[in-house]
DNA sequence: ATGAAAGCGCTAACAA
DNA sequence: TTGTTAGCGCTTTCAT
């Protein structure tokens, strides 16, 4: 005999508890979960038996009784963002926390598998929701939202369904920087980024145009390189640009991928202390950088915190009412490489 | 009349989509999980409702039921080594999906938030883990182990437990950079690095020491500063180094922090040129710096998919037996700081 | 202070 | 082809 009632291969559940003590089952719910009416004696007994057993609470059942909280949150990323989320992992989390909620990370990459994970977090009752988006539609996400999943988008809007938002303000930063570069004299700016279509990138390139006309200019198609998913891509329209019979004398680059990218290449053509050049996005070693890099950065971890501080108070009923946009600042971070005068 | 039967607020369920057709549950669920037995007018007007009613079926339930799998990996990582994880989580994914499995990441940070994390994705029954240790002591997961999860440890073994372990071979690495700097004739290195108590700090630092040996030299106390777990505090402990008497002609630095916090004081004393520099772990732009960094690197996407091989290899019943531990080579990229000759 | 019984949403086993 | 019953591990009544 050695007391185990647990069956093979399975782990110990309540009632192995409760039959390895000789108590009901309830008591050991009871103790479980601190309510009152068991005695010191009952309770010191089950707390060794769980102990002993290796017990842990079957949360799935705990949930799927009392229907209501499962004390998770999903965040969906598409792949391809992940260095700079991080900051928006953690500052989401900090939030969560405090709530006695755990993040659950998850990666989508193209739609359908944007699609695929989304609806596998629903299917685990995630209680919330934070997406930033990488497919074109999410209107299959409205049964979840009627159910009261609180949903919050990040970065980019959805489609086909309306909820929460959290954005920079992509225009606003990108017209700072064409600005700051107008200032020093340049006329001719090259502008690398991913695909337009994309809403952060077609936003950069609005505020491009603004401040380009503020300027009395008008925005020239060869100056564009847009359509760049990597570095390497990046770098190769860089290359491009300056192969051209009229090279820009200054560059503005949508995010850090393309920046580092245009660097590189900079850096092949022995350009990169000639051309001016200011980056969308901050990253690590940018100051290392030669010149140093001159950036559009914006707080990220406060991004987290917003869409977490909407989740939990949609969740506990503080926010109420139609969803809502929130649009985070940017700052200008000069470091060198925006102040480099035009050369010929 | 509506033809919603679905209760106030909730999410319809099985049953709802059941009433709504006017057939029994279990049709339902044969269409759900593709079951033959449901006459094809049957099966459309089950998806029609199941359409319009938004249904989605709940996981936890099913789980419940046929207690086997969830389909669910979960990834635990520290804090403080996100933005290095990258890699490993796509790794990770890609083997996992081919699995049809989701990995559900969430975060550690000290040692109690790590147990917290654990605790809760085994309650919620993931299938297997895959933990990069931040705490002390692993044996808590004993019960989790006995009952058939597989877990996998990542970068430093655990304690109290008996696991499977993927390593990176640090102190062969160490050794590598070490030699590096010697054959340059550097007769004095100094050693940034983390909290010696960190399992790859120590590997490393004692591969370094090996690497001293093997050229007849012994480790100089005062040419050690360990216990920078910030870009800022390595910094800071670089000055230190060089406001010695006798200050290093090289320096080793055991991580990617380590070596941007290096690569920062160093230019601040305009001695980027002429300081011999490796570093542990490669970074984005470590090609890009002034000079190119030399780095000991190492396939971390491949780390993750060893990982998830393992643990979809014990759930699968490929492997079997005793746990084992498997360590992957380094390399050394050499860029250009890491072949600087001693200077006076 | 303690327990028995019902039920959460689903699937497995067995009818019809 | 279809439905009925039982039960997964837990919590929630409601007794005792």
């Amino acid at each position: 005999m050695t007391g185990r009632t647990q069956s093979r291969g399975g782990r110990p559940t309540m009632k192995d508890v409760a039959a390895h003590v000789g108590t009901s089952i309830k008591s050991v719910s009871r103790v479980l979960n601190g309510e009152p009416g068991v005695s010191a004696d009952t309770t010191e007994r089950i707390l060794r038996a769980m102990a002993d057993l290796g017990f842990r609470r079957n949360d799935l059942a705990r949930g799927l009784r009392q229907s209501d909280r499962t004390g998770t949150v999903g965040l969906v990323l598409p792949q391809a963002a992940t260095r700079y989320h991080d900051s928006l992992v953690r500052g989401l989390e900090e939030v969560a926390r405090r709530h006695g909620s755990l993040v659950l990370t998850a990666s989508s990459g193209t739609a359908a598998q944007e699609r695929e994970t989304l609806v596998s977090l629903c299917s685990r009752r995630v209680d919330g929701l934070v997406v930033v988006p990488a497919g074109t539609d999410h209107g299959f996400l409205q049964p979840e939202q009627a159910a009261g999943v609180p949903i919050v988008f990040v970065d980019r809007p959805p489609h086909g369904i309306d909820a929460d938002l959290v954005l920079t303000d992509d225009a606003g930063g990108a017209r700072r920087a064409t600005s700051h570069l107008l200032e020093q004299g340049h006329r001719s700016i090259g502008v690398i980024g991913a695909d337009a279509g994309i809403h952060t990138v077609a936003e950069r390139l609005r505020g491009h145009r603004e401040g380009l006309t503020e300027a009395g200019l008008a925005q020239r198609r060869n100056l564009l390189r847009p359509g760049c998913e990597t570095a390497a891509q990046a770098a190769a329209a860089c290359l491009s640009l300056f192969a051209s019979p009229d090279p820009p004398t200054a560059l503005f680059t949508l995010n850090n991928q393309c920046t580092i990218g245009a660097v590189r290449a900079l850096h092949t053509l022995r350009r990169a202390r000639s051309t001016a050049l200011v980056g969308f996005d901050d990253f690590e070693t940018a100051d290392l950088l030669d010149p140093p890099v001159t950036v559009v950065a914006h707080d990220v971890g406060e991004i987290g915190r917003r869409a977490a501080a909407l989740v939990f108070g949609r969740l506990e009923g503080t926010i109420t009412g139609r969803s809502g946009s929130h649009v985070l600042p940017t700052s200008l971070t000069e470091r060198g490489s925006g102040g480099i005068p035009p050369q010929r």
